[in-house]
DNA sequence: TCGGAATTTCGATGGATCTCGAACCGACCG
DNA sequence: CGGTCGGTTCGAGATCCATCGAAATTCCGA
């Protein structure tokens, strides 16, 4: 299986990031790469089918959010936070620290 | 003509932030009314039609991003930083410094 | 009170987006 | 070589979104 396309820092677009974690699913994948580890699609069990999980990865990878490397038949997906902070600085500090539930406020 | 629903601090939420933000010419919009002035609606020159505008203003304001207060026939819309930085902490902030043209980098 | 100015609302259109099941594919294991 | 595992790709349906012109709304000024 080839490896999937991960755009280099410099074609970072703000738009397509802030687009890719507008949605609540691919905000908690983010969030929950967050720790640094590395994370196989299939260990996301947040309600949605294989394909549906697939086309968010998509969505994040081509952002830029997610770098996805291939290991075996799995596909290893890990937060692009270097490459975020230095083309975007502060931006994914804000996001995964903001409160997620405004009822919690 | 009646003052339109600016939703209080509590009912931000990051999604709707995000999203309201991931348009180029909403960007462009807060980009505008970073500089701390109200604006009214008919000064924003960026090649969109006038019920185009009022649509991103909307989006906008039931986001949280942006406050509506109605002065004679005008609408002036400024930037609601203060209740943005205490839901998303840093979050305007790092979205107004970034970068914007990834060619430049 | 009439007309114009500033903006919203309506209705339509074309294009995204989210979601899924089914089919597919490469890699690993007997 | 056949099967299974992890994941992608392929339609397809439903919904949402950006955009516009035209009509409506509200207010100011002459």
């Amino acid at each position: 299986m080839r490896e999937p396309h991960n755009p280099p820092r410099a074609e970072l677009e703000l738009s397509a990031v802030l687009h890719a974690l507008s949605d609540p699913a691919r905000l908690e994948i983010a969030r929950r790469l967050a720790t640094g580890q590395e994370w196989s699609c299939g260990r996301f069990e947040i309600g949605l089918s294989k394909a549906t999980l697939s086309h968010h990865f998509r969505v994040l990878r081509e952002a830029g959010v997610v770098k996805t490397r291939v290991e075996g038949r799995k596909r290893l997906q890990s937060l692009r936070r270097d490459d975020l902070d230095a083309r975007f600085p502060g931006l994914l500090e804000a996001v995964l620290t903001a409160w997620d539930h405004p009822r919690a406020a």
